[in-house]
DNA sequence: CTTGATGCAAAATATTTGCATGCTC
DNA sequence: GAGCATGCAAATATTTTGCATCAAG
């Protein structure tokens, strides 16, 4: 797993080469990306930020802000769920896709080798230039298959 | 291709079973869906029904409330694009993905057969039961990249 | 000290809901 | 006639924007 002062020295450098400010509201938010793993909505960031640092004051337009910044350089990704609303994680991870359980709301992460490359050769028979691709699987993940029976 | 005979039975079969009632707006949004070929969201299929049934009075919830109904059901489809909002189309099509252009924003439909395999195989292996699955290409079309060039 | 960043509130979007009335069955 | 469906408007939810002020470089 990639270590944050790895990603924190690239933030700072994405800013610089930009001309933007490196401030303690992008290093939160990404800090807080990378500290927890997980699919958060703007507003879950902006809930866990508050709860965690009850002395900091910060907006919910600055963390939609920062979370399109980091997406834009790769430092955080999006997927977006069906009932509205986008989801963010930590980025530079390693490409993978996602499963959703409709009963429990969980995401899992899963990647595929064979999904991965045929996705190249489609993309690239039908003159598509692909940036990038996103593949979700929704159903019922085991421990709801589980409790279902119980 | 489904036909159209076959889509309006369906609906009427459906909302028979579920004790809902057969009306001309449902019938109408169903046949939008079956006679524009494309991804539209609940406000083009709203803009649509207007321009060419200017007689008809609808409102944007009736189609909000008969999207669902018809995407549960299996009559429709959807997708989420990135910029907001779910785009509909007529269901009981074959499965495909989608290819999306970051240019002009067009959704083109492909289906691979390696793909769909896997996808099942590796639910499968994850233990996770898959209701659907949905995939996204995003990236510049051909025509895009023809127009880019000249 | 210049310029971009932030917080706040208002605006813009997108979607859902309550309710009186209308239409199916 | 009973009960679901509809249109409308108001309510939510989500995201974006304008602007005065703050702070990084």
């Amino acid at each position: 797993m990639v270590d944050y002062d790895f990603m924190l020295s690239e933030l700072k450098r994405i800013l610089k080469d930009k001309g933007l400010k490196f401030t303690s509201q992008r290093e939160l938010i990404l800090k807080t990306l990378y500290e927890n793993d997980g699919h958060f909505s703007p507003e879950d960031i902006y809930m866990i930020i508050q709860r965690e640092n009850p002395d900091i004051k910060i907006g919910i337009a600055t963390i939609y802000r920062t979370l399109a910044l980091l997406e834009e350089e790769g430092l955080a990704d999006s997927l977006s769920i069906d009932n509205g609303g986008k989801r963010y994680e930590l980025g530079l991870k390693k490409h993978h896709d996602h499963f959703i359980c409709t009963e429990c709301g969980k995401i899992t992460e899963f990647y595929d080798d064979v999904i991965e490359k045929r996705q190249e050769e489609v993309a690239k028979e039908h003159g598509f230039k692909m940036k990038s691709h996103s593949m979700k699987i929704v159903g019922i993940c085991k421990e709801c298959q589980d409790k279902n029976k119980q």
